[in-house]
DNA sequence: ACAGCCTCTAAGCGCTTGCTCACCCTCGGG
DNA sequence: CCCGAGGGTGAGCAAGCGCTTAGAGGCTGT
């Protein structure tokens, strides 16, 4: 089955949400999901309430889905993949560390918010997976971890960074631009690439990089 | 059993857990609600479980409570009420405004890491209440903005603070405390004394304070 | 044409949920 | 001694839950 690669890289302009979900209708119903857990919180979304929003029978989601679990697992497994994606090719780029945490930072944040109801149900609910698939996620976001944490070390050894206490600061970089999902709100003022570029500002303050 | 051991005293204050709550049986269920809710969620949570915890069949919880989500109400005014009022405090005491920052976020995470599980339902579940309780609290918030915003202003008006963006670092800020109660866990490394110093000390760069 | 397959639905099963109700216990005041 | 009041319980109701099953409908290849 799965033809693989699950990076459908947005290049300048298009972006199609879930296009590596492959039966349409398995997208359908995989995007009500990403809503209706992002409104209500997965515990309180009912498999009815999914389908309803697919507009199909509820009995649908059983076709392409073995239980409302799974149905999280692949939202945040996707979610997850490409939230660290984003992350990494801005920390592998050329440039210097402070040139790289900005990118990362602005590139992560973006997304945070521009898919703010993907990215609640990606770091807020969590807890509600099976143990087996938790494990799996929390790797990734061991990952995610340790790409910043590298940006730091690379920039406390060039010199560039003032930062006492690295693990620290990377936690809270990392919570900093998680937490976006929580309070962004598409109706506010601020739009995912102003939001972006004041986050990388204020990381940059928190790193000691004087502008 | 269950005798009230559970005082864990802050020094510098009169502090028992939830002695405001006054009938002792209803105390000890709201204690279970936090914790219940604190591990699986509120919508995750079952009144019986909330009853068992509290070593009470599951119909003692109406007795004191006419719904679930009054709990969780009590649950979330109590605590919005004493992180704000902690916040306050250290915003209105005396001292340059960097003093006054530093004390205010140094207290709200110190409380928002010993008291994570309490925190975490305050925080996480406000869309579990009802319309009428939600705009309530979202009242108490909007305080707690305000009582962080005054600062940076003053700050910025007394040549302190370098912030270009107020609302916007006012955000971050709380966003970066709150967080706080979704990832700290009481066995990893760092004690909520530690977290909030080097919160505070991130918080004043992110304003622009050098040391 | 039609068999084989996949998608989707109507109906519903077994179970759990929030919550209720009739009744019991304990206890202080006459 | 009885009394009434209020905290507590066992049993259980109506509703809603995740999920299953039997079968209808519409493609495709021969």
């Amino acid at each position: 089955m799965g033809t693989a690669d699950v990076t459908e890289e947005t290049a300048g302009g298009e972006e199609k949400p879930w296009g590596e979900v492959t039966p349409e209708a398995a997208r359908r119903l995989l995007v009500a999901a990403v809503e209706a857990f992002a409104e209500r919180g997965y515990h309180a979304t009912t498999t009815r309430d999914i389908a309803g929003r697919a507009g199909m029978s509820p009995a649908a989601l059983y076709i392409h889905y073995k239980t409302k679990e799974e149905l999280l697992h692949r939202i945040s497994r996707i979610g997850h993949d490409k939230a660290l994606e984003i992350l990494r090719s801005a920390a592998e780029a050329e440039g210097s560390a402070a040139e790289r945490l900005s990118a990362a930072v602005r590139s992560f944040v973006r997304w945070h918010a521009g898919h703010h109801t993907t990215a609640r149900v990606v770091q807020y609910e969590l807890d509600a997976l099976g143990a087996e698939h938790r494990t799996e996620i929390v790797e990734l976001r061991r990952q995610s971890d340790a790409a910043v944490r590298r940006i730091l070390n690379e920039g406390v050894a060039a010199g560039e960074f003032d930062v006492p206490d690295v693990p620290g600061t990377t936690l809270a970089v990392l919570s900093l631009c998680i937490d976006v999902a929580r309070w962004f709100n598409t109706e506010g003022r601020r739009t995912p690439d102003e939001v972006g570029a004041l986050y990388a500002d204020l990381v940059l303050r928190m790193v000691g990089v004087q502008k």
